[in-house]
DNA sequence: GCACTGACTCCCA
DNA sequence: ATGGGAGCCAGTG
């Protein structure tokens, strides 16, 4: 399997998640079909072409928290962008309990 | 080819 | 709650 199939999974799995819900880095990589591999999907990212128009602030880490620095410019913009999404923030992390998407069989019902 | 670096996770002290 | 260490593997130099 190229490497470059594994992106393409990945992104894949990532244009699915849902408005107002989020994913971690190696939930993605394990619905992708790669299970262990977080650091493939946070690599996989990084090099995403800008026109595929991923929404790849929905992924975080396994501890609900941005895994860029606090206070950088991209943490500060991938907040934003999922608290316009009506994601919640307590002290710096996402209750996972109730934003976390649980894959492509998700029924997308709103957990509360 | 070797060493080092991550948009990571898990496990354990 | 918190920090350290191991496992992970494609990029980069």
């Amino acid at each position: 399997m190229p490497i470059s199939d594994a992106q393409q999974a990945i992104w894949d799995i990532v244009k699915k998640i849902p408005v107002g819900r989020v994913s971690s880095y190696g939930r993605v990589a394990y619905f992708a079909g790669y299970p262990q591999h977080a650091r493939m999907v946070g690599r996989a990212l990084r090099i995403a072409p800008d026109h595929l128009l991923l929404p790849w602030h929905r992924v975080v880490n396994a501890k609900g928290q941005i895994s860029f620095p606090v206070g950088s410019e991209q943490a500060e913009l991938q907040k934003d962008k999922l608290q316009t999404e009506g994601v919640v923030f307590l002290s710096g992390r996402i209750d996972l309990e109730r934003y976390a998407w649980l894959g492509p069989l998700d029924s997308d019902l709103w957990r509360m």
